[in-house]
DNA sequence: AACCTGACTCGCC
DNA sequence: AGGCGAGCCAGGT
């Protein structure tokens, strides 16, 4: 199980119609400054249709400026789908979308 | 094998 | 309040 196994396994339990912060996911692997190495995981091994990275966005809500399915805008795109709401073309609104709490990954 | 960099975040100035 | 440096992991050069 590497560090990068366990970010997708995190960004998995996303639940669907909500969003997690990069934070919010390197503190269910275990320590909160790995949210760099987070966004990175993704980067490199962006596995379609399986991790659902759209659902990963900054800390402040903003979503990340080099998205791998087709840019930011896509991104946006398929949160609204989900009905996540946003409060202006890149911000999602997080005081109702982003997740409570996100399990621990052992 | 070492060094640099990258979807981030937080603390200090 | 905005800017800068540090800390984390993996992969390419």
């Amino acid at each position: 199980m590497t560090t990068f196994d366990k970010v997708y396994e995190a960004v998995k339990l996303i639940p669907k119609g909500s969003v997690a912060t990069y934070g919010q996911i390197a503190e269910a692997i275990g320590n909160k400054r790995l949210s760099r190495v987070v966004g990175y995981a993704l980067h490199v091994n962006p596995e379609p249709g399986v991790i659902p990275c759209h659902r990963v966005v900054k800390r402040d809500g903003e979503v990340s400026s080099a998205f791998a399915f087709g840019g930011a805008n896509r991104q946006v795109e398929l949160l609204r789908a989900e009905g996540v709401g946003f409060v202006d073309g890149s911000h999602v609104d997080m005081t109702k979308y982003r997740v409570r709490a996100l399990p621990m990954i052992l």
